[in-house]
DNA sequence: AATGGAATCAACCGCGTGGCT
DNA sequence: TAGCCACGCGGTTGATTCCAT
Protein backbone atom coordinates (compact mmCIF):
# COMPACT_ATOMS: atom_id res chain seq x y z
CA UNK A 1 0.00 0.00 0.00
CA UNK A 2 1.24 3.40 1.03
CA UNK A 3 1.65 6.91 -0.94
CA UNK A 4 1.83 6.24 -4.78
CA UNK A 5 5.37 8.06 -5.98
CA UNK A 6 4.59 11.79 -7.41
CA UNK A 7 5.73 10.62 -10.41
CA UNK A 8 6.91 7.86 -12.83
CA UNK A 9 10.05 6.80 -11.39
CA UNK A 10 11.19 5.35 -14.78
CA UNK A 11 13.26 8.13 -16.31
CA UNK A 12 13.00 10.50 -14.21
CA UNK A 13 16.24 12.11 -13.39
CA UNK A 14 17.97 13.32 -10.08
CA UNK A 15 20.18 15.17 -8.32
CA UNK A 16 21.61 18.46 -8.96
CA UNK A 17 19.96 20.38 -12.05
CA UNK A 18 22.54 21.14 -14.86
CA UNK A 19 22.30 25.07 -16.41
CA UNK A 20 20.42 23.83 -19.65
CA UNK A 21 17.45 22.44 -17.31
CA UNK A 22 17.30 25.49 -15.25
CA UNK A 23 16.92 27.87 -18.51
CA UNK A 24 14.57 25.48 -19.78
CA UNK A 25 12.45 25.89 -16.58
CA UNK A 26 12.89 29.36 -16.49
CA UNK A 27 11.83 29.97 -20.18
CA UNK A 28 8.90 27.77 -19.69
CA UNK A 29 7.83 29.57 -16.31
CA UNK A 30 8.11 33.03 -18.03
CA UNK A 31 5.93 32.31 -20.85
CA UNK A 32 3.19 30.03 -18.56
CA UNK A 33 3.65 31.23 -15.21
CA UNK A 34 3.99 29.38 -12.48
CA UNK A 35 1.99 26.27 -11.34
CA UNK A 36 0.26 23.59 -12.95
CA UNK A 37 3.76 22.00 -12.36
CA UNK A 38 2.13 18.55 -13.01
CA UNK A 39 2.66 20.08 -16.99
CA UNK A 40 6.27 20.89 -16.55
CA UNK A 41 7.57 18.36 -17.42
CA UNK A 42 5.55 17.00 -20.13
CA UNK A 43 5.53 20.56 -21.53
CA UNK A 44 9.61 21.30 -21.47
CA UNK A 45 10.23 17.49 -22.03
CA UNK A 46 12.72 17.92 -18.69
CA UNK A 47 13.38 14.60 -17.47
CA UNK A 48 12.59 15.34 -13.64
CA UNK A 49 9.25 15.28 -12.02
CA UNK A 50 7.03 18.02 -11.59
CA UNK A 51 7.97 18.48 -7.81
CA UNK A 52 11.45 18.69 -8.60
CA UNK A 53 10.82 21.55 -11.02
CA UNK A 54 8.15 23.33 -8.53
CA UNK A 55 11.52 22.73 -6.24
CA UNK A 56 13.87 24.02 -8.07
CA UNK A 57 11.96 27.50 -9.39
CA UNK A 58 10.90 28.20 -5.41
CA UNK A 59 14.11 27.18 -4.01
CA UNK A 60 16.59 28.45 -6.64
CA UNK A 61 15.19 29.98 -9.49
CA UNK A 62 12.52 32.12 -8.56
CA UNK A 63 13.27 36.20 -8.83
CA UNK A 64 13.86 37.74 -5.73
CA UNK A 65 15.94 35.06 -4.13
CA UNK A 66 18.97 36.60 -2.20
CA UNK A 67 21.86 34.09 -1.44
CA UNK A 68 25.11 34.38 0.36
CA UNK A 69 25.74 34.92 4.53
CA UNK A 70 22.88 36.13 6.01
CA UNK A 71 23.33 39.32 7.50
CA UNK A 72 23.39 39.99 11.42
CA UNK A 73 19.85 41.33 11.09
CA UNK A 74 18.70 38.58 9.70
CA UNK A 75 20.04 36.29 11.75
CA UNK A 76 18.79 37.81 14.89
CA UNK A 77 15.39 37.71 12.88
CA UNK A 78 15.30 33.87 12.30
CA UNK A 79 16.02 33.26 16.33
CA UNK A 80 13.29 35.51 17.28
CA UNK A 81 10.84 33.71 14.94
CA UNK A 82 12.03 30.42 15.38
CA UNK A 83 11.44 31.06 19.28
CA UNK A 84 8.01 31.93 18.50
CA UNK A 85 6.70 29.61 15.57
CA UNK A 86 8.94 26.63 16.01
CA UNK A 87 10.58 24.99 13.21
CA UNK A 88 7.71 26.74 10.70
CA UNK A 89 10.28 27.66 8.29
CA UNK A 90 7.08 28.67 5.58
CA UNK A 91 6.12 30.91 8.11
CA UNK A 92 9.26 31.95 9.02
CA UNK A 93 10.70 32.94 5.51
CA UNK A 94 7.39 35.41 5.05
CA UNK A 95 9.44 37.82 7.03
CA UNK A 96 12.49 37.43 4.75
CA UNK A 97 11.27 37.54 1.44
CA UNK A 98 14.46 37.61 0.00
CA UNK A 99 15.05 33.96 1.70
CA UNK A 100 13.87 30.32 1.26
CA UNK A 101 12.75 28.40 3.36
CA UNK A 102 14.53 25.59 2.69
CA UNK A 103 17.89 28.55 2.93
CA UNK A 104 16.68 29.52 6.35
CA UNK A 105 15.84 25.74 7.80
CA UNK A 106 19.47 25.02 6.41
CA UNK A 107 21.29 28.29 7.98
CA UNK A 108 19.07 27.32 11.51
CA UNK A 109 20.46 23.56 11.11
CA UNK A 110 24.20 24.61 10.44
CA UNK A 111 24.82 27.83 12.14
CA UNK A 112 22.21 29.03 14.23
CA UNK A 113 21.57 25.72 16.24
CA UNK A 114 24.89 25.19 17.51
CA UNK A 115 25.01 29.06 17.84
CA UNK A 116 22.91 28.92 20.43
CA UNK A 117 23.66 25.92 21.88
CA UNK A 118 26.88 27.35 22.84
CA UNK A 119 24.81 30.39 24.54
CA UNK A 120 22.57 28.12 25.83
CA UNK A 121 25.13 25.87 27.22
CA UNK A 122 26.23 28.99 29.23
CA UNK A 123 22.80 30.02 30.39
CA UNK A 124 20.91 27.60 32.66
CA UNK A 125 17.25 28.87 31.77
CA UNK A 126 16.76 28.73 27.93
CA UNK A 127 13.89 30.99 26.69
CA UNK A 128 13.53 28.45 23.82
CA UNK A 129 12.50 25.91 26.74
CA UNK A 130 10.27 28.99 28.16
CA UNK A 131 8.66 28.97 24.50
CA UNK A 132 8.12 25.53 24.09
CA UNK A 133 6.66 25.65 27.76
CA UNK A 134 4.20 27.70 26.33
CA UNK A 135 2.67 25.29 24.12
CA UNK A 136 2.97 24.91 20.09
CA UNK A 137 -0.70 25.96 19.42
CA UNK A 138 0.06 29.15 20.62
CA UNK A 139 2.63 29.49 18.05
CA UNK A 140 0.43 27.81 15.40
CA UNK A 141 -2.21 30.34 16.46
CA UNK A 142 0.18 33.32 16.07
CA UNK A 143 1.39 32.34 12.70
CA UNK A 144 -2.16 31.33 11.56
CA UNK A 145 -3.54 34.87 12.67
CA UNK A 146 -0.54 36.31 10.75
CA UNK A 147 -1.31 34.45 7.36
CA UNK A 148 -4.74 35.65 7.76
CA UNK A 149 -4.23 38.91 8.41
CA UNK A 150 -1.77 38.54 5.88
CA UNK A 151 -4.15 37.80 3.42
CA UNK A 152 -6.32 40.26 4.48
CA UNK A 153 -4.26 43.06 4.10
CA UNK A 154 -3.64 42.06 0.82
CA UNK A 155 -7.15 41.98 -0.09
CA UNK A 156 -7.87 45.35 1.53
CA UNK A 157 -4.68 46.99 -0.40
CA UNK A 158 -3.98 48.66 2.86
CA UNK A 159 -1.02 47.52 3.93
CA UNK A 160 2.32 46.29 2.62
CA UNK A 161 1.51 43.43 -0.14
CA UNK A 162 1.76 40.19 1.43
CA UNK A 163 5.15 38.61 0.50
CA UNK A 164 4.08 35.35 0.77
CA UNK A 165 1.51 34.51 -1.46
CA UNK A 166 2.41 36.55 -4.71
CA UNK A 167 6.31 36.69 -4.38
CA UNK A 168 6.29 40.20 -4.91
CA UNK A 169 9.09 42.05 -5.05
CA UNK A 170 10.18 44.54 -2.65
CA UNK A 171 10.02 47.49 -4.53
CA UNK A 172 12.91 49.13 -2.62
CA UNK A 173 14.84 46.43 -4.87
CA UNK A 174 14.59 49.13 -7.38
CA UNK A 175 15.43 47.82 -11.07
CA UNK A 176 14.14 44.52 -10.36
CA UNK A 177 11.09 45.89 -9.23
CA UNK A 178 11.00 47.15 -12.64
CA UNK A 179 11.80 44.62 -14.98
CA UNK A 180 9.80 41.74 -15.39
CA UNK A 181 10.11 38.79 -12.66
CA UNK A 182 12.20 36.82 -15.04
CA UNK A 183 14.80 39.22 -15.18
CA UNK A 184 15.46 38.54 -11.94
CA UNK A 185 15.51 34.82 -12.58
CA UNK A 186 18.36 35.51 -15.10
CA UNK A 187 20.09 36.62 -12.54
CA UNK A 188 20.15 33.56 -11.00
CA UNK A 189 21.13 31.71 -13.96
CA UNK A 190 23.86 33.84 -14.79
CA UNK A 191 25.12 33.61 -11.30
CA UNK A 192 25.13 29.81 -11.38
CA UNK A 193 26.43 29.58 -15.02
CA UNK A 194 29.32 31.81 -13.60
CA UNK A 195 29.96 29.13 -11.14
CA UNK A 196 29.29 26.49 -13.42
CA UNK A 197 31.12 27.53 -16.18
CA UNK A 198 34.57 28.70 -13.77
CA UNK A 199 34.22 24.85 -13.03
CA UNK A 200 34.18 23.10 -16.22
CA UNK A 201 36.52 25.08 -18.20
CA UNK A 202 39.28 22.96 -16.27
CA UNK A 203 37.13 19.68 -17.01
CA UNK A 204 35.41 20.09 -20.15
CA UNK A 205 37.48 20.55 -23.55
CA UNK A 206 36.99 23.43 -25.87
CA UNK A 207 35.02 21.88 -28.84
CA UNK A 208 32.60 20.05 -26.43
CA UNK A 209 31.75 23.28 -24.30
CA UNK A 210 28.89 25.21 -25.58
CA UNK A 211 28.81 26.81 -22.57
CA UNK A 212 31.09 29.80 -22.80
CA UNK A 213 30.00 33.61 -23.05
CA UNK A 214 30.17 33.83 -26.76
CA UNK A 215 28.31 31.12 -27.70
CA UNK A 216 26.32 30.54 -24.90
CA UNK A 217 23.17 30.60 -27.68
CA UNK A 218 25.08 28.01 -29.64
CA UNK A 219 24.93 25.70 -26.67
CA UNK A 220 21.18 26.34 -26.19
CA UNK A 221 20.38 25.07 -29.26
CA UNK A 222 21.74 21.87 -28.94
CA UNK A 223 19.64 20.86 -26.39
CA UNK A 224 16.67 18.18 -26.54
CA UNK A 225 14.39 21.48 -25.62
CA UNK A 226 15.39 24.19 -28.35
CA UNK A 227 13.05 26.63 -29.14
CA UNK A 228 11.41 26.95 -25.36
CA UNK A 229 14.39 29.39 -24.47
CA UNK A 230 14.37 32.29 -27.14
CA UNK A 231 13.60 34.66 -25.06
CA UNK A 232 15.82 33.61 -22.56
CA UNK A 233 18.74 34.38 -25.47
CA UNK A 234 17.67 38.12 -25.88
CA UNK A 235 18.28 38.58 -22.19
CA UNK A 236 21.16 36.95 -21.83
CA UNK A 237 23.94 39.71 -22.33
CA UNK A 238 22.23 41.55 -19.80
CA UNK A 239 22.28 38.85 -17.60
CA UNK A 240 25.22 37.87 -18.06
CA UNK A 241 26.12 41.81 -17.33
CA UNK A 242 24.31 41.71 -14.27
CA UNK A 243 26.35 39.20 -12.49
CA UNK A 244 28.56 41.71 -11.06
CA UNK A 245 25.81 43.93 -10.05
CA UNK A 246 24.20 40.93 -8.27
CA UNK A 247 27.02 40.18 -6.70
CA UNK A 248 27.48 43.73 -5.70
CA UNK A 249 23.84 44.39 -4.46
CA UNK A 250 24.52 41.28 -2.06
CA UNK A 251 27.53 42.95 -0.42
CA UNK A 252 24.86 46.10 -0.28
CA UNK A 253 22.12 44.61 1.13
CA UNK A 254 21.02 46.33 4.21
CA UNK A 255 17.78 47.66 3.63
CA UNK A 256 14.91 45.99 4.89
CA UNK A 257 11.34 46.48 3.99
CA UNK A 258 8.85 48.42 5.86
CA UNK A 259 8.80 46.92 9.25
CA UNK A 260 5.47 45.73 11.02
CA UNK A 261 4.37 46.17 14.33
CA UNK A 262 6.08 42.71 15.07
CA UNK A 263 8.92 42.73 12.84
CA UNK A 264 9.93 46.14 14.68
CA UNK A 265 9.68 44.09 17.72
CA UNK A 266 11.50 41.49 16.39
CA UNK A 267 14.39 44.08 15.49
CA UNK A 268 14.95 45.14 18.96
CA UNK A 269 16.78 43.05 20.57
CA UNK A 270 17.41 44.49 23.62
CA UNK A 271 13.78 44.53 23.85
CA UNK A 272 13.77 41.17 23.31
CA UNK A 273 15.98 40.06 25.57
CA UNK A 274 14.98 42.52 28.50
CA UNK A 275 10.95 40.75 27.96
CA UNK A 276 10.93 37.21 27.05
CA UNK A 277 8.53 36.45 29.40
CA UNK A 278 5.77 38.70 27.30
CA UNK A 279 6.21 37.97 23.83
CA UNK A 280 3.47 35.98 23.17
CA UNK A 281 1.05 38.26 25.08
CA UNK A 282 2.19 40.97 23.09
CA UNK A 283 1.50 38.92 20.14
CA UNK A 284 -1.46 38.12 21.04
CA UNK A 285 -2.57 41.31 21.96
CA UNK A 286 -1.60 41.99 18.72
CA UNK A 287 -4.33 39.58 17.60
CA UNK A 288 -6.89 41.27 19.81
CA UNK A 289 -6.07 44.33 17.84
CA UNK A 290 -6.90 42.34 14.35
CA UNK A 291 -10.19 41.39 15.70
C1' DA B 1 50.29 16.61 -1.84
C1' DA B 2 47.15 13.29 0.15
C1' DT B 3 43.61 12.09 3.14
C1' DG B 4 39.86 11.95 6.25
C1' DG B 5 36.46 14.28 8.90
C1' DA B 6 33.38 18.29 9.28
C1' DA B 7 30.47 21.58 7.32
C1' DT B 8 27.41 23.12 3.90
C1' DC B 9 23.51 23.17 0.99
C1' DA B 10 20.76 21.48 -3.01
C1' DA B 11 17.56 18.16 -3.64
C1' DC B 12 14.53 14.30 -2.34
C1' DC B 13 10.86 12.06 0.35
C1' DG B 14 6.65 11.53 2.60
C1' DC B 15 2.83 13.62 4.75
C1' DG B 16 -0.81 17.17 5.36
C1' DT B 17 -4.06 20.19 3.36
C1' DG B 18 -7.19 22.47 0.41
C1' DG B 19 -9.67 22.72 -3.90
C1' DC B 20 -12.35 20.46 -7.20
C1' DT B 21 -15.60 17.09 -8.97
C1' DT C 1 -19.81 13.82 1.46
C1' DA C 2 -16.13 11.21 -0.28
C1' DG C 3 -12.39 10.64 -3.19
C1' DC C 4 -8.86 12.38 -6.05
C1' DC C 5 -5.32 15.48 -7.26
C1' DA C 6 -1.95 19.10 -6.97
C1' DC C 7 0.68 21.69 -4.15
C1' DG C 8 3.23 23.18 0.02
C1' DC C 9 5.78 22.04 4.01
C1' DG C 10 9.24 20.08 7.17
C1' DG C 11 12.54 16.48 7.86
C1' DT C 12 16.22 14.07 5.94
C1' DT C 13 19.78 12.62 2.73
C1' DG C 14 23.75 12.75 0.03
C1' DA C 15 27.07 15.11 -2.91
C1' DT C 16 30.31 18.61 -2.72
C1' DT C 17 33.47 21.76 -0.56
C1' DC C 18 36.37 23.15 3.13
C1' DC C 19 39.80 22.51 6.47
C1' DA C 20 42.95 20.38 9.58
C1' DT C 21 46.48 17.01 9.91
Amino acid sequence: MGRPPCCDKIGVKKGPWTPEEDIVLVSYIQQHGPGNWRAVPTNTGLLRCSKSCRLRWTNYLRPGIRRGNFTEQEEKMIIHLQALLGNRWAAIASYLPERTDNDIKNYWNTHLKKKLGKIEGGKGDSSESKWISKGQWERRLQTDIHTAKQALCEALSIDKPAVESNKTIPTQRGEEAQTTTYASSTQNIARLLKKWMNKSSEAVSSDSSSFTNNNFSAGLSSSPSEGTFHSFNSSNSEASASVEMEMDREVKFETQMPLTFLEKWLLDDAAAQGQDGDLLDMALGETADLF
